[in-house]
DNA sequence: TTGACAATTGAGCACCTGTTCAATTATAAT
DNA sequence: ATTATAATTGAACAGGTGCTCAATTGTCAA
């Protein structure tokens, strides 16, 4: 049954197919990528500031009393979503403005409503 | 100032904006949904899964030769995958084979890889 | 019925995540 | 310079996540 006994105790039904599969299969960095790039939508408060924020642009503050949040905790998340480029800002002075940096996120919220709705 | 100051330490700039924001926002129920959906595609094990589900039809072994992990794991994580509606199963004998259930996951996955490849 | 094997399940554990709280930075006004 | 305010940061803590290991279920063959 050939090597495929070393990394799983049962018989493999279908070695052809999974080396079709391998084959093609995007490295560990592309894949990591993408994990990344989701967990980052996995959270509700994220969905919530990425969705206030493709509707206006607003400051830390206005999020905070949006959302009914403390800035502390929506600065930490406002970071997580500049790591992974999604938001960019602009400062006016003390205030810091948020906005939607990709316009990717709009059409990735549809599909997945779209998945909800079904 | 209005209601503002109970919920931030500090002047909200945009009390009318932040309104209006909140006016369209989405229920908590269907934030939590597109966040509970996203949750599944942030970990790289099942971005693995799914990917190989895109292209073949396998059991749980197959699937646990190709990434190289115990079916125990793999099949851990096909219940979560089971549990968000994205793939399904067809059992023929003691082997039981899943397939993806979602036509939109081909599409979530294309919207991402074209973020990244900015 | 017994034995073998694919798959699932539950407990346990190490690691990660999101929030709070306190302290700090950056900018503007006095 | 000093004060005030918007925002950021770091440490710490509770809750969640993914894997391992052992035990169990479901199905088939002898």
């Amino acid at each position: 049954m050939g090597k495929s006994e070393v990394l799983c105790d049962c018989d493999v039904i279908h070695d052809d197919v999974v080396a079709a599969v391998r084959q093609g299969m995007p490295s560990d960095g592309k894949i990591t990528e993408l994990a990344e790039f989701f967990k980052v939508f996995g959270d509700s408060t994220r969905i919530r500031i990425l969705w206030a924020l493709d509707h206006a642009e607003l400051c830390v503050c206005d999020i905070a009393v949006l959302l009914n949040m403390t800035k502390s905790a929506i600065s930490h998340q406002l970071r997580v979503l500049r790591d992974s480029k999604l938001v960019k800002t602009r400062r006016s002075g003390k205030v810091v403005y948020y906005s939607l940096a990709d316009h990717h996120v709009q059409e990735i919220f549809e599909k997945a409503v779209e998945h909800l709705e079904e």
